[in-house]
DNA sequence: CTAAAACCTCACGTCGGCGTGAGGGGCAAG
DNA sequence: CTTGCCCCTCACGCCGACGTGAGGTTTTAG
């Protein structure tokens, strides 16, 4: 299929899956006249970027990533980084959680201001002066 | 205490501080020369910007919310306004868990190809030429 | 008093993941 | 042949959260 058509199955744009190209995450077949084409596989691969990307990686990481996902690579290292990423990845969950809480408390105490709860530490005269 | 302490003890740098300033999510009193004066409080008011930055909150949607952690303003909109965030972040771990379970499934296989496994439905056949 | 920190205000640089034209080719239908 | 749609390659624009000087003032230690 030609890349119009691999954008409105994935939902990407066109921009975006030219970028992919570029940074080497997706690299189609090109006809005689230059036009790019793609193999239907392809349609999951674009998923599987954009959950990466979704995920907070960067393309040299998903770069760095995807033989290993393809099994194309199995060496200590490639475990290694994939172990590394999905870590961050844990990483960065715990931060989301975190900040979800916070705001649950907060949300808590605005709808049943009943109890004198004091779960956000003391947040109060931020400034002095002099 | 003057920008260099807060920056020492809360580990962000002075330069992130004045732009908070710009952003006004923390604006400190000025001594006469000009310079910069923060309450004991700063300390905890930053953290709880940095775990909404962590979060991938913008400086504008963190503005928008500070006053409604602060307790000072309590209005079926301030809530909605948290809801909302709240479940953005909800979002947002839903996708990183979905990532990181994409990364387990690679992780288990390639340590344990014992199984014909097909949890990363075909990766092959990336492109074709005309 | 003097020198070194620490502070101040501009104001431009960066980086990543695209958006958005500009300007021009390829290909099927009528 | 021509209309029209999809495709191509540059190449600049954008945005947010700061980094990084430049050039000058204030505070502090000796």
């Amino acid at each position: 299929m030609r890349i119009g058509e691999l954008a409105a199955r994935t939902g990407v744009s066109v921009r975006a899956l030219r970028y992919y190209e570029e940074q080497a995450l997706l690299v189609p077949g090109r006809s005689g006249s230059g036009q790019r084409h793609y193999a239907p596989a392809a349609v999951d691969r674009v998923g599987l970027i954009q959950t990466l990307y979704a995920a907070g990686l960067s393309s040299r990481t998903i770069l760095d990533l995807l033989p290993c996902v393809d099994a194309k690579v199995n060496t200590p290292e490639s475990r290694a980084l994939l172990r590394a990423e999905r870590d961050r990845i844990d990483e960065q969950i715990t931060r989301l959680v975190q900040a979800r809480d916070r705001l649950d408390g907060v949300i808590a105490h605005s709808e049943g201001p009943a109890s004198g709860c004091a779960f956000l530490e003391s947040e109060s005269a931020l400034s002095s002066s002099a």
